[in-house]
DNA sequence: CCCTGTGTCCGAAACGTTTCCAAAGCAATC
DNA sequence: GATTGCTTTGGAAACGTTTCGGACACAGGG
């Protein structure tokens, strides 16, 4: 920037008004500078602009599991369109689900003075973030120990709705696979408990199935464990979309099909041989209310209280959740 | 920092030589910096930090068109996973597969001081990064007008092995959907020209099927129109995921099913009715070898001439390249 | 007692911006 | 011609770090 000024002949501070917003410069000497940048080549060094006090870096932050799992990655999609409108970048930090890494994934994240926080939080105590002076948003999931904006998905409301439909048909044993990621799971869980208890129906404790990973693999397992036993459910609750991969994958073997539902819409759902009835929700709607949400909240535009958005859950019709019970 | 050094009791030069290596410093006073930086919760100030002359900030950019597509995702993730290793951040550009648009990405990248690019770039030239004093690695496809490291897969084998697949089973039509991805594309295609010339065959030009677009819904399309012609292809090529997915999608209103084979394998392929042969790379590697060059060429480890990194291709049969002519 | 070498430590300079205050130019008004 | 007020311009200070030259203390050898 110096040597833009010396090439034009101006001061160091008529450069940086040209740059950036322009106003209070003669038009003359505005398109002078303008021409010492283009030949120069010269760029605005972003580290530096954000050196200074009271500015942020325009850039975001958002941590999440895994991007191969299509569910992240189309929040991340979306998360990165809205910043992106708004000149922010957006820094990813992956975890592999492990609380002490994202701590230090996320602290890390702040020394880099990014303007803003989107997490997909691991369950775990958030309360080290209230002290960061930083706004943050919980996508998906709440945290613990702060009070933060949260943008998350009906998920109690879409577990009953997916229990409902099976009880509808008449299943009565109606398993479901948790995979373990604390509050979702627990929430889902807790509107299949409502969905039996509406219909004055008992939960046999057996069939709630409380996987060691959120793997398709262990999915799979507890799937081909389940449908061996004496009395097998009739109807299975996928609670993820990895969860239901594993669950469709032990099935193949199966001679009696029980219906299943999935959590999530995935791609290839309505292609497989029994098209795959889910319970799902705009999760790109997802990513951007979080990125939006945050965005003001960083330039101090949105000044309320901590808000919770919710998300509704809509049942998706296709087949392998309209099977009658055996 | 100014505040812990006050607090110990020291000057600023030794609480930076306690944040960094810590040599040259005696004990007593470098555990007395340590109980000040705990107390007062100090973290550096990364951005600060990359301001300093000779130092580039810490993060790598990696500028992709779709991270929904596993594909973009998978190297997404790995990159993410290498650099995070060498405490390297990755900030994430997207574009909509429009070339004006990558450029004012990866300037606003480049603005912000990464210590490296890792470009899938759209056709177009690049030669305006020569000059960024910054490496740069292309991923998937190469750059014109730019001498810079390249990963990339076997684009050509694999397009002659899926091709070369379909010819041995005694397919004579066999057709080819392209997406508009200028290189990619053209090796695949190139691949399947080779095969075919081998075998001592022509091309049927009229089964090269340039798509409009990358999308399921185009691929879904042009598969219905190949499909409804007079003399309809016994063989389809699809030259990417989604291509493969739109053509599978298409053919289920065919009475004769004729072979497919897919590039790029993906989640549930083997799942499907009948199961998708495809030819596959080592995507997750080729995020990984990206980063790790990239990670290398900016810490100034490498210094050799660039590199262009080959990796190759395997066909996955599962049944769907293996129909029958009809 | 002086000199030298070694191990510590201090603090100023530098990085590239933005911001703010002051100065300068100019026109209009008195 | 002096005064006032507005627009435009220049340049120093500040941001939080790293680096570097030098200072200081101490021990050992002459």
């Amino acid at each position: 920037m110096i040597d833009v000024a010396k090439a034009a002949g101006v001061g160091l501070g008529t450069v940086s008004r040209v740059v950036n917003g322009g106003a209070g410069v003669r038009e003359q000497t505005a398109s002078r500078v303008r021409a010492a940048i283009d030949q120069l080549g010269f760029q605005r060094n972003e580290v530096a602009r954000a050196l200074r006090p009271g500015k942020k870096s325009s850039s975001l932050a958002l941590v999440l599991g895994d991007l191969t799992n299509p569910f992240y990655a189309t929040i991340a999609k979306a998360a990165l369109e809205v910043a992106g409108q708004d000149g922010f970048a957006v820094v990813l930090g992956s975890v592999d689900e492990d609380p002490e890494g994202e701590r230090r994934a996320i602290q890390e994240l702040i020394g880099r003075q990014v303007a803003g926080l989107m997490i997909v939080p691991d369950q775990g105590d958030h309360s080290y973030l209230a002290g960061a002076g930083i706004p943050v948003v919980f996508v998906d999931r709440p945290a613990h120990g702060i009070d933060a904006d949260i943008v998350t998905v009906d998920n109690q409301g879409g577990g009953r709705l997916a229990t409902d439909h099976l009880l509808r048909q008449g299943h009565r044993r109606i398993a479901i696979l948790l995979a373990p990621s604390y509050h979702t799971t627990g929430r889902r869980l807790r509107g299949y408990r409502l969905a039996h208890r509406t219909a004055g129906l008992e939960v046999d404790e057996s069939l709630v199935v409380q996987l060691p990973e959120g793997t398709a693999e262990a999915a799979e397992k507890a799937t081909r464990e389940l449908m061996h036993r004496s009395d097998p459910p009739t109807g299975l609750f996928a609670s993820t979309n990895f969860v239901a991969e594993g669950v469709l994958r032990a099935l193949r073997e199966v001679d009696q099909q029980p219906a299943v539902v999935g959590f999530d819409d995935f791609r290839m759902a309505d292609m497989l041989p029994t098209p795959v009835t889910v319970v799902a929700s705009d999760t790109a709607e997802l990513g951007r209310l979080a990125a939006r949400l945050l965005l003001d909240r960083a330039s101090g535009t949105d000044t309320r209280a901590p808000q919770r958005i919710v998300l509704p859950c809509a049942l998706i019709q296709r087949g392998s959740g309209e099977r009658p019970p055996a």
